[in-house]
RNA sequence: GCCGGGGUGGCGAAAUCGGCAGACGCAGCGGACUUAAAAUCCGCCGCCCGCGAGGGCGUGUGGGUUCGACCCCCACCCCCGGCACCA
């Protein structure tokens, strides 16, 4: 045994990863170690990870969401840059409300005692977050300015109260956004919502609608992009005017948005839905009673029947007829659950032939259907079902002839010449509510006075402060209406009395804004410097799940837009990048709940495998778009593998002085190999294959110890320290002891990421594969860039290879340098 | 129905540009060390035939392009997510 190899009794000191985690966390929060600067010199890197709603205690998902983020923000820290990563708490909603309830107690009670526990937890997972910038949405001195920015969306038209038809849910207790309504439940609570007609307070998000889908210059993930456009629903058409000609009805037209106005000489009916304002005024007597009982149906049913692509459609007719002026044709009114009064006009032009919704219901209703469309798959007998796109038009006066691509813009020319309608963009999207009938969260800053009506808050007297004391009762309306101390205020403009709004803000509202807050969070003047937002927003690297794509996602783009045209800052998007991790699954592949009993606590992992640990094997688990159960059994792997890199690096090895040594080249081209995978996956998101990369490097210097071959110690070194440098990221505890004992100066989370030698990665010699037809025969080492001959000559050599050109003629070969030879026979 | 993402060993997965399918790890099997266990280390590990050398098959299904296809094209099946009587 070489005196450099200690004897197997002196290095029995094994990785202990529990009281290395505590000291090394101590140190970098006494030493400040992630204290972002604003006045480093270095290029900036915004990297953000979406901020935990403080439900309680931490869960898996949070570490899944967070510790790839922190291990890619660690390596941009390496690469140079002044790395902003930030940390802090969606602390407003219903959770705390719903609590406080049940225990008699004031939300901020319980949500700030969360905050405690979650803030702890959250520094066990040794992550590099500033906590000198930590944001708590639910603090004064946060929601002051989150009331600052609605006032702002106020003075600039952006906000609006308005009596409408709103989501409603039953359970919580309030009114919710067309977003947190999914398929026809509440978001939060699963409870079937209906709709109630109430004064709320809306965002006018479609003014922005073409803009939020115009995705050029930011790199987002097609999933999310997808969602977003399909939430937006943008459908290009016309909007149409149909005479109507009733006596004592005070209009004579009926508009109604379709997609498809070359198909109007179609028309042979027209649906209004049962809401539409028109119903009431055009029945006729004779009709009056059937229309009445089908309304009163309508509205009984819940969203969810109503919807339902499965049911037969029904209507009734009105007994009035509407003229169609292209033709001047009379046709039928009738009105359908089918169509959608919150869509379009609420009103449907019925094409039977071309349209299979109002083929149905043309066919049940006995309704005349008359193609205009000559579609190739049409025989010209009766149909069976709507034609789709193609052909050219038929029964369509002038436009007889006209091609299926010229027909929609000539229609739409012809409309407009004659004042029958224009072409138009429907969207599906709607302003964003964002009243709440509760207690916990922004209250909205304006009062209403009976002689000024509503009037905003002054900016001086923000923020509106929730009162310490409220009493919680769920009735329907927000607590703050019976607490006297809050209701009750005077008017800003004369001083009368007058009533502060008792709504409060969806909670998405303070969320779509904090990434700018982390940027200057103890600005008291202003939500954050401009000279500070030039310099750090817009965010670099966004990272988060993929639920909040059309809430907080589409939220927070339209924040920024308008606080773009309010001239408040100075870009478009908030986050020029994004990427989302899949959802992780309880071992049993469904969604952890306690009610299941299959939750992996992460405090429990941490405490039995190590911080360190559990960051890597949630990493190596599988790609992180992809999500998927979390299997428990396979972090032993993981642990043996940062026990093989802690025995290899306190360990040594057998080394002298070899630098011209074979195996001192292939030391190096391993360690230069392992620098160019792990920099290019942890660039892109590939974390379970940075891991593997770095347990093959592993794998390999333990091999050099295990067989106690001599090894260069220069080779050996810089092995062992780009190892180390590599761990850093994902492992930051491991690697800072390692770094400590190879006598390294703190912290290795300072160091410059290690980088890569490319003639030092390159191989010398390559195993290409020898195939015949295309099927595998032989393997030949060969110099790299061997040329074709010598590599032909090596291949006809071969006597694994002779047997199969036996008796054959070679027809060609093809030779991929590096890669392989293929021998084409025949015979 | 429309849009997006997928389908590879017993399991999680890998394959940078159309070029050796299954890296890395779990589980399993065999071995070294050990009184024993743990820990550590070494070997085997897609399926079928064969004692073996070797041969055949193999990336959801069926076709196609190509010297060569997990990868590209066409048709289809299945899974996950989104939207959906949206006119």
């Amino acid at each position: 045994m070489s005196p450099q190899t200690k004897p197997k009794s002196e290095r029995t000191e094994r990785y202990d990863p529990q009281p290395i985690e505590r000291r090394w966390q101590q140190r970098w929060e006494a030493d400040q170690l992630y204290l972002t600067r604003d006045d480093d010199p270095r290029p900036k890197w915004y990297a953000l990870t979406m901020f935990p709603y403080t439900s309680g205690n931490l869960h898996i998902g949070h570490w899944w969401a967070m510790v790839p983020s922190d291990t890619q923000a660690r390596y941009k820290r390496m690469q140079g840059y002044n790395v902003l990563f930030p940390m802090g708490f969606d602390a407003f909603g219903l959770p705390a409300e719903n609590a406080a309830i049940k225990d008699q107690t004031h939300p901020a009670e319980w949500t700030f005692a969360n905050i405690e526990r979650m803030r702890e937890q959250l520094k066990t997972m040794g992550a590099m977050f500033d906590w000198s910038r930590e944001v708590i949405t639910a603090s004064p001195d946060y929601y002051k300015w989150t009331q600052w920015w609605f006032l702002k969306l106020l003075e600039y038209g952006l906000a609006y109260k308005q009596n409408a038809a709103v989501w409603w849910c039953p359970n919580d207790k309030t009114v919710l956004a067309n977003e947190q309504v999914i398929d026809g439940r509440c978001e939060r609570c699963g409870a079937v919502v209906s709709k109630r007609d109430l004064d709320q307070w809306f965002f006018r998000i479609t003014r922005y609608a073409d803009e939020l889908l115009d995705f050029s210059g930011i790199e987002w993930t097609p999933q999310i992009e997808s969602m977003q456009r399909n939430w937006i629903g943008r459908s290009e058409g016309a909007e149409l005017r149909f005479g109507l000609d009733v006596a004592g009805v005070d209009t004579n037209e009926v508009r109604v948005f379709t997609t498809r106005p070359d198909t109007v000489y179609g028309v042979t009916f027209f649906v209004l839905a049962p809401e539409h304002p028109l119903v009431e005024q055009i029945t006729t007597p004779a009709h009056a009673e059937e229309v009445r009982a089908y309304v009163e149906a309508a509205r009984r049913e819940s969203e969810i029947e109503r919807t339902s692509t499965e049911r037969e459609k029904t209507g009734v007719f009105t007994g009035a007829y509407v003229i169609n002026p292209f033709n001047n044709e009379r046709v039928p009114v009738w009105i359908a659950d089918y169509v959608l009064a919150t869509y379009g006009t609420g009103a449907v032009m019925g094409v039977p032939a071309h349209d299979q919704r109002d083929f149905e219901f043309a066919k049940k209703y006995g309704l005349q259907i008359i193609p205009v469309f000559n579609h190739p798959d049409w025989d010209g007998g009766e149909l069976e079902h709507a034609l789709g796109h193609g052909g050219t038009m038929i029964n369509s006066g002038p436009f007889d002839g006209t091609l299926d691509d010229d027909a929609i813009p000539a229609v739409v020319k012809y409309a407009e010449e004659h004042g029958f309608g224009t072409g138009t963009v429907n969207y599906r999207i709607r302003d964003w509510l964002i009243s709440r009938q509760r207690m916990w969260g922004a209250p909205i800053p304006v009062v209403y006075c009976d002689t000024h009506g509503m009037v905003p808050v002054p900016e001086q007297d923000l923020p509106v402060l929730l009162p310490e004391d409220a009493e919680f009762r769920p009735t329907g309306e927000s607590p703050l209406t019976y607490h006297d101390g809050f209701l009750h205020t005077t008017c800003p403009i004369g001083g009368e009395p007058a009533r502060r709004e008792t709504d409060t803000m969806d909670t998405f509202m303070c969320s779509s804004w904090y990434q700018m807050r982390y940027i200057d969070p103890h600005n008291d003047e202003r939500p954050f410097s401009r000279e500070l937002a030039r310099k750090w927003l817009p965010v670099d690297q966004y990272t988060g799940g993929a639920e909040h794509a059309v809430m907080h996602l589409l939220y927070t783009r339209f924040f920024t837009k308008a606080a773009r045209d309010m001239g408040i800052i100075g870009f478009d998007e908030p986050f020029t990048r994004l990427f989302n991790q899949g959802q992780i699954l309880g071992p049993d592949g469904q969604r952890m709940s306690k009610s299941r009993g299959n939750v992996i606590a992460p405090d429990d992992q941490v405490q039995r495998w190590g911080a360190d640990t559990f960051r890597c094997y949630l990493m190596f688990l599988g790609p992180w778009d992809q999500g998927g159960p979390y299997d428990p059994s396979g972090i032993s792997g993981v642990h043996r593998w940062l026990n093989r890199v802690w025995n290899v690096v306190t360990g040594g090895a057998v080394t002298a002085d070899l630098p011209d040594a074979p195996e001192t080249r292939d030391l190096r081209r391993w360690t230069h190999r392992t620098i160019e995978r792990v920099t290019h996956d942890i660039e892109n998101f590939r974390f379970n294959t940075m891991i593997a990369a770095l347990m093959e490097l592993t794998n390999e210097l333990t091999r050099i110890r295990e067989s106690g071959t001599t090894v260069d110690a220069a080779a050996w070194r810089e092995a062992l320290r780009s190892l180390v440098l590599m761990l850093a990221p994902p492992a930051p505890h491991i690697a800072e002891e390692l770094w400590q004992r190879l006598d390294e100066p703190y912290s290795v989370h300072t160091q410059s990421w290690p980088s890569f030698d490319a003639a030092l990665a390159a191989q010398d010699e390559v195993e290409i594969a020898v195939q015949v037809n295309g099927k595998l025969r032989e393997r030949l080492a060969l110099p790299v860039d061997a040329p074709e001959d010598a590599a032909r000559d090596r291949a006809l050599a071969s006597d694994r290879v002779a047997p199969h050109l036996a008796g054959k003629e070679i027809v060609r070969i093809i030779y991929v340098p590096n890669r392989l030879l293929n021998i084409v026979v025949k015979g």
